[in-house]
DNA sequence: CCGTATCCCCCATGATACTG
DNA sequence: CAGTATCATGGGGGATACGG
């Protein structure tokens, strides 16, 4: 596989790990792993929701996402937490009071996600 | 959304595009729009023995692959092309030979591809 | 306000058989 | 060799109702 590297070091004393090496089976089921934390109907426009640092309650997102139902919220919500993406605080509140934010992991998708937004707007060229 | 920008031009007279500008919602629509291409229980596998540049025929990716079924073979190599992802050859003999290789666009995925499998890759250091 | 619990349906995939 | 055709299945997601 092609690879971006040489990884440089931007910042002194931040070492950056050896890379993982793949065949194309492996890269492909570890692929396939990173897919599933994003797969739901619902997972990616509750992440852009997050991404930018935002600190959102329940409530929040489902303003701001058009057509989900609470069920398909909190179903999402709990995997995302699950898996280590987003956040979840309940301040233990009545009535109840409950927010979600993304963690250090989760955020460090968007550059990512931003690579296949590149590659998708690259589409026109070809 | 947090950019990787700005973007530099590494190649003197090679003139990158603008960026498009998202909001949450094109860009999940967008994302998805990815995804979609993408997904599908055996795509991935596909595209990880085509990138490198091999010329593979139909036969080979049988072999290479296991447990893929001929139907299932050839409906997500359809998808692909359709998708201007590969390139299908006939080469209009007989016994039949027609093989299947990356498009310049679709071995543009790999880096973009790479990128999430670095992200997994840190998921340990959460 | 922030969720669960049910029921239901559709579509992607698998198994299997057939063909130019 | 390189595919189609047909039938069966199961789990993700929608609609709806209920609960602390």
């Amino acid at each position: 596989m092609t690879r971006t590297h040489p990884q440089v070091s931007t910042l002194p004393g931040l070492q950056l790990p050896p890379r993982k090496t793949y065949t194309a089976l492996s890269a492909a089921i570890d692929l396939e792993a990173v897919f599933s934390l994003l797969e739901g109907r619902w997972k990616l426009l509750i992440l852009f929701n997050l991404f930018g640092g935002q600190v959102q309650r329940f409530s929040d997102l489902e303003k701001r996402i058009d057509g989900i139902s609470q069920k398909m919220l909190a179903q999402q919500l709990r995997q995302l937490e699950a898996d280590g993406i987003v956040e979840r605080t309940d301040h233990g509140e009545v009535p109840p009071r409950v927010d979600y934010r993304m963690t250090a992991w989760g955020q460090a998708l968007c550059p990512a996600l931003d690579g296949l937004l590149q590659w998708m707007e690259q589409c026109g060229q070809r």
